[in-house]
DNA sequence: AAGTGGTCTAGACCACCCG
DNA sequence: GGGTGGTCTAGACCACTTT
């Protein structure tokens, strides 16, 4: 129960949306929603703001503002690993497979804003869904900003330990999809034939004030995974 | 030239960041800006808004608004093949294998919101960039809203001709990324290796009012295409 | 012409951080 | 405590579509 008006504004138009609207039928205008509702029209336009983004409602000015279509996929979100398999009703399994202490190097290094010779974290994890398994993550964190982490971390969500242990938390990344194939040892380490298809998903994530935390390099099974995304 | 308070705004904020101010540096508060360039604290913080998605300011309450650090990649958008080739530097170019009027069918007319037998354009085209092949794309569009399409398009921006010719923009679309591998006539029509990497994009594109306008499904070659993103 | 969403204002109070 | 961004208000005028 938040406090905040275009919070709960948002709650009643969402539940007026799906019982008493369907598709492309219109809303009630911005003055008579800040009217009936007891706020005033700009806390009225920002909510719909947030709706428009998210494709509920659509508006057309001069004419009004209208139900959106149902829709199902939702946009690509920076979510760990075990959410996302939770989101498409998969129980989400991790195996360390190593864990030390490298040189960032050249391209590590320019990630993260390193100097080549400046010491990083690297995990390697074999990511299952429901007990098969899915992709191979590697992680590179500076050791600087994780005093200790390589000693206690084994197991659970990398994320929330950094969040809970260390006060840091992921805001958004940068990402690069590539097509790839198995090569031989990859394919043993994820149950799959050698040479089938996967996915190569680089990513540079970064807090809230831009400073890149964390580089991740991993391999998807193709066979097994896809993307979902919005674009527009 | 614009007359919008907010946008000039935007450009003017634009062109202090990029002069006077490095990464972290603070900028000035949302009160002095509004005094200074002569506009209400509202319209400040809805310019300000936008430059805090596009990341390149941040903000922390109670302490001030910060320059972002500066970041190359884009948010995946909606454009086209052509678009999509000259951001990346190469030379778009295109050639039509395939123009027919078919079925829907199950697959195609449930995401378009048509019954099977209704009728879609159907078009192949082999896109290539700096002049070798890049991408076999097939797209399908309702017959009642492109009524002379077929026989007039043979080359040149589809997209171009729905919005010019028929008043018809593409807004959004839901994609699906899947990783595959070719299968030898893809291969030779490509002019790549037999069994090696692609993409698969599925995608159904939807104009402002929500309502399904294209499915397109497109092959692209693993080893010459990637995809750049940012999630958050 | 009437009504709609789009832009903009001046001012108030609150939540948060320590420039 | 003083200053910052975060939330919210009542009201004005403009651009656009047509209930």
């Amino acid at each position: 129960m938040t406090e905040l008006k275009h919070e709960r504004l948002r709650e009643q138009l969402l539940a007026m949306i799906a019982q008493d609207l369907t598709s492309h039928e219109r809303l009630p205008t911005e003055r008579e929603i800040a009217a009936s509702f007891g706020v005033s029209r700009v806390t009225v336009r920002r909510t719909f703001q947030q709706l428009e983004v998210e494709r509920r409602i659509y508006r057309i000015q001069g004419a009004g503002t209208f139900v959106g279509e149902p829709v199902i996929a939702k946009t690509l979100e920076l979510t760990s690993f075990s959410q996302d398999m939770r989101q498409r009703g998969l129980q989400p399994g991790s195996r360390l497979l190593l864990s030390e202490v490298i040189s960032a190097g050249d391209e590590i290094g320019y990630a993260l804003g390193l100097r080549p010779a400046d010491p990083v974290i690297h995990m390697e994890r074999l990511r299952t869904a429901d007990g098969s398994p899915m992709c191979i993550d590697n992680s590179y964190l500076p050791s600087s900003l994780f005093p200790g982490l390589i000693e206690n971390f084994r197991e659970g969500s990398l994320y929330e330990v950094m969040a809970d242990t260390y006060g840091i938390r992921l805001d958004w990344a940068d990402q690069i999809l590539r097509s790839s194939v198995l090569a031989e040892s990859e394919a043993e380490l994820l149950d799959a034939p050698a040479f089938s298809s996967a996915f190569i998903v680089e990513r540079t994530s970064h807090d809230q004030r831009g400073r890149p935390i964390e580089r991740g390099v991993s391999l998807y099974r193709g066979d097994r995974y896809f993307f979902q995304l919005r674009t527009g």
